[in-house]
DNA sequence: CGCGTTGTTTGATTGACATCAAACCGAACG
DNA sequence: CGTTCGGTTTGATGTCAATCAAACAACGCG
């Protein structure tokens, strides 16, 4: 049962963290992962399980980023890959960070589809 | 005694702060803003005063997004510009967030200037 | 083995953005 | 008034990043 290469708790930087998540389609993916109360439960990969409305590859690619970051970790199971957050790595290296970012989330993702649906 | 164009408290969005704030340069001069312990002290827009290695063209850039994001306010006086964080309103908007990033940012701009250093 | 499933990688395109230099501009000053 | 001061705006340039489509790859199944 392995685990895709991320970094190391003591690696996580700040600017890499910042810069992963100020992208909407990362920031949804990031209130998709935290949905599930618990806070670090397992999802998919799928395309499917998560409605940002991105082309597969794309969101590979999203979910490549967000793991090369440290803000998730993949493991493999057979044809299938589960993604899941860091949260204890985050929340210890950058203690409230995830914290503030998911309590302002549900507003933001809500102005977010006032904007687009016009 | 004037200030320059800025959203309002309530027009703050996560994404657009997150986004201003996931940048090196402008993570410094949000060290540089606090700095001053009175955490929304003012300091001058001169690039004389803020140690990031930019042209002033690009420093003056960099505080048009800060403020149009909502992070900083600029005060005119006279031909002088004033800066200021923004810390209240971020912190009705964002409990935590900015503690969360000024707590890790000490480590963060030493790690830089590690790397920087080779 | 051959085939569908479950994604990843590659290549091309497109749009953003950081940067600098030079021109600009309002305010103070002589 | 002309000049200097304190920045801003504009234009050009280079780089990075998001996106999609198509090719690819590993796994499990019959």
């Amino acid at each position: 049962m392995s685990v895709l290469p991320q970094p190391d708790r003591s690696e996580l930087r700040l600017s890499t963290v910042l810069n992963v998540l100020a992208e909407p389609v990362r920031l949804r993916l990031l209130a998709h992962l935290s949905e599930d109360h618990e806070l670090d439960s397992e999802r998919r990969c799928a395309v499917e399980e998560w409605s940002v409305g991105v082309h597969k590859s794309t969101l590979s690619h999203h979910f490549r980023l967000l793991r090369e970051a440290g803000v998730t970790s993949t493991r493999l199971d057979g044809r299938r890959r589960w993604v899941r957050l860091r949260y204890d790595d985050l929340e210890a290296r950058f203690p409230g960070l995830i914290p503030s970012i998911l309590a302002a989330l549900p507003e933001e993702l809500e102005r977010d589809r006032a904007q687009n649906a016009t």
